[in-house]
Order: C-alpha cells, then structure tokens, then sequence
DNA sequence: CTTGATTTGTACGTATGTATT
DNA sequence: AAATACATACGTACAAATCAA
C-alpha cells in the first residue's frame, strides 16, 4: 500500500514496481502476471487504478494481455531484418486501431514506415523489424 | 449515439469517427477537439467511455491531451535526419513511463534505438526523426 | 494578483459481457 | 457446465492545471 508520496499517481508507481520486478527477473518473458484480482489486493489500490498500471504496462509493450488470461510479460520478438535500399527513408509513429488490426500487432508495438526510393512504402510492426544497410555487417 | 453493432467497442466506434474527422480536416493540427462533456454529450456515452475513446486516439499520437486543456490535435512535427552509419541498426519500441519523462517524450511517441557500429546507442523520439543513408537522396 | 469557472487527471465503486481454463 | 479472469460500461467524487474576469 502506497501514498501519494512524490506527487507520483499511484498507478505509476505500481508500474514502476512490476516494471523493476519484470527487469530483475521476477518475471520472465512468457511467464503469466498474478490476477488482477491478487495485484491490486497486494498493491491495496481499486481495480480501476490496477487496470491503469496494466494499461501502462501493455502501451510500453512489456506485457500483453487478453481477455481471460492473467497479463503475460512479453518476449522479445524474432527481428525480421529489412534492409534499406539508398535513398530510402523510415519513419516511425503508432498506428491507428484499424492499422493495428490490419496488420495484426498488438497494442504497444509502434509502426514503422520505410519509404523506398522507388516510391513503395512498406509498413510492419516495429518489433519484427531490424533495420540494417545493404552493406551492413549484420 | 450508437449500438453495439458489429461487436466493436463503443470507444472504437466514436474513435474511428474522430479519427475520420481528423482525417477529413474538420479538426487541423494545433486545434482543440470539444471538452469532454460536450462530446460525450454528443456521442451519448459515459465519461469512461468516452476517456477510453481520447486514452486511445492519445496512444496513437493523433491527440494530445493535458489537465485543463481541451485535447489537441497534434502537428506532424518536423523530423530530425539522422544518418545511418554502415553496420549500424535501428530498433523501433515505446519507450517505458521514465523514459518518456526522461526524453520529454509525449504519450503516444515510439522510441528509436539506433545501435552504432562503434558500440553507442542513441536513443530518440521516432517522431523527431528522419533515418536516411550516408548517401542518401535527401 | 486573486478569484472563480472550466476542464482534464486520478481514484473508487458496481454491474454485465465474453473468452479462457 | 462451471469457475476464473479480463473487457466493457455506467456512475460519483475530489484534485490539479488552465484560463478568464
């Protein structure tokens, strides 16, 4: 149970605490997060300020969650690697809902844009993507 | 005022409408979007409903929103170029709740790791920035 | 500069729907 | 079929920032 120590909303400070607990290994990638239900009890807050913290967690892509399911940490993705041709460019933003179901990502994983020199634009998920030269050493 | 049809969430629903409108030109970039209450009015919703439609039009980077303020229809912001180095990498991700205070990053703002050959890592907002190569067109 | 009105942010409570186990 | 668990959606209250008088 925390105060409002710091001027610091509540949720994000419980954020902080799962942020640190996933990072220190408390929970690996895979691993199923506790029930919403067990969360805010230990962390002494309503289930609203709970779903915020989860909410936060899931925007910042550390976690994904669903619908039946305690909150899963997430694992690093296997990178597709994508190589720029010259005279390219690559712009990264968030996509839009409709985007996010089109291409299938989940909520917290950012969009990048490659701009090709033959004025094709390839859109994908930023965390399938590894952006290397065409004479790069990777 | 809309149903459940289609089974898409209220919040989406007024968010593709508002995304549209955006879209369309009814709102330009540096404009306010109505107060809350007048829009919930509008679409006949809850508060609830009606903050989870701006929490995710805010998520997308299209609207940003601060205490007192009317939600702002955010300007495409002009774009740092940063040069690609040969072998270096680039990945795309949100940045996590300090980062993003850390790098005065608004909500709603990938973050772009560029992983130098030379080992270093710069770290910055996607949507300051412009990737291009060292013999690039641009 | 201070006051007050407006407006969004945070936080709690409750009920129902729906997917998973 | 039943229990578990997250998603959606309504309601309420107060705090804090902004802006105009």
């Amino acid at each position: 149970m925390r105060k409002r120590g710091g001027g610091q909303p509540l949720y994000e400070q419980i954020a902080d605490t799962l942020r640190e607990q996933i990072r220190q290994g408390e929970y690996v990638p895979g691993q199923r997060l506790p029930p919403e239900a067990e969360l805010l009890a230990h962390h002494g807050v309503s289930l609203m300020t709970m779903r915020r913290t989860l909410a936060l967690l899931r925007e910042e892509g550390l976690i994904a969650t669903r619908r039946g399911m305690q909150a899963l940490v997430r694992a690093q993705p296997v990178r597709r690697r994508v190589t720029l041709s010259a005279g390219s460019r690559l712009i990264g933003r968030m996509p839009s809902a409709p985007e996010r179901q089109q291409l299938g990502l989940e909520r917290g994983v950012p969009l990048l844009e490659i701009h090709c020199s033959d004025g094709t634009i390839e859109v994908v998920g930023a965390d399938q993507v590894e952006v290397v030269q065409p004479f790069g050493t990777g």
